[in-house]
DNA sequence: ATTATAGTTCGACATGTTTCGAATTATAAA
DNA sequence: TTTATAATTCGAAACATGTCGAACTATAAT
């Protein structure tokens, strides 16, 4: 039997459904490439800025604001204002429980 | 640098629009459920049918023959018709790719 | 051949998502 | 204090998704 109740399931489909959109898809990708493990999470050039991320992805400054609202909600990324920029990383935390997740239902129960 | 091109991050993008949906969430984890590794894919007790994955879903039987096309379409799942009955399993392969999917995008390059 | 069972396809409707630009807030620089 | 920069919020338009029931196809049982 599976070990995931119906609140743990809704937030794994929450997830998938903020990594569905090629655009977030793309911009939690470029984030997990800007964070090298074995560094601090705090060290300020594994995160990249709001502007950063909306550079080459040809879409409107509130679009990408909307998408990475979506992708904090969700549990992927987490944002620190620093001055007039907002500094965006990846929650490794949560990849690993996505790790789990695949391997866990392809272990079975 | 990422090891994704487009295409594959459009493939990505498509599977986690399959699970974003609950009851699509569902249908694939109790598959998954069904699906002992060890034992050959191609045994009847590790399928599951249209039918019996409706059961308790309390969705009609058009809403889960459309998800498991969607299912189906990205990889997820794979079906076979046996007599009246069509079975369904999860594609072993493409959970590997996602787990890879995530583990690579926390190790970075 | 007729009937029953399992699943799919189609059309329609309600609901959700993506996107933008304009207006707004927050911070820093002049 | 005024101006500039970075990002968010809001409202609206276009588009996509989830759902159902009715009609259909495929197979098996009578």
């Amino acid at each position: 039997m599976s070990n995931y109740n119906n609140e743990n399931l809704n937030q794994f489909s929450e997830m998938f459904k903020a990594l569905s959109n090629v655009h977030r898809l793309n911009i939690f990708l470029y984030l997990a490439e800007y964070c090298n493990p074995g560094e601090l999470s705090t060290e300020k050039e594994m995160r990249l800025t709001v502007g950063e991320l909306g550079e080459g992805l040809n879409i409107a400054p509130s679009t990408v604001s909307h998408h990475l609202k979506e992708l904090r909600r969700t549990g992927l990324i987490r944002m620190d204002r620093q001055g007039k920029n907002i500094e965006c990383w990846v929650e490794e935390k949560t990849i690993d429980q996505l790790v789990e997740f695949f391997q866990t239902s392809k272990g079975g129960e």
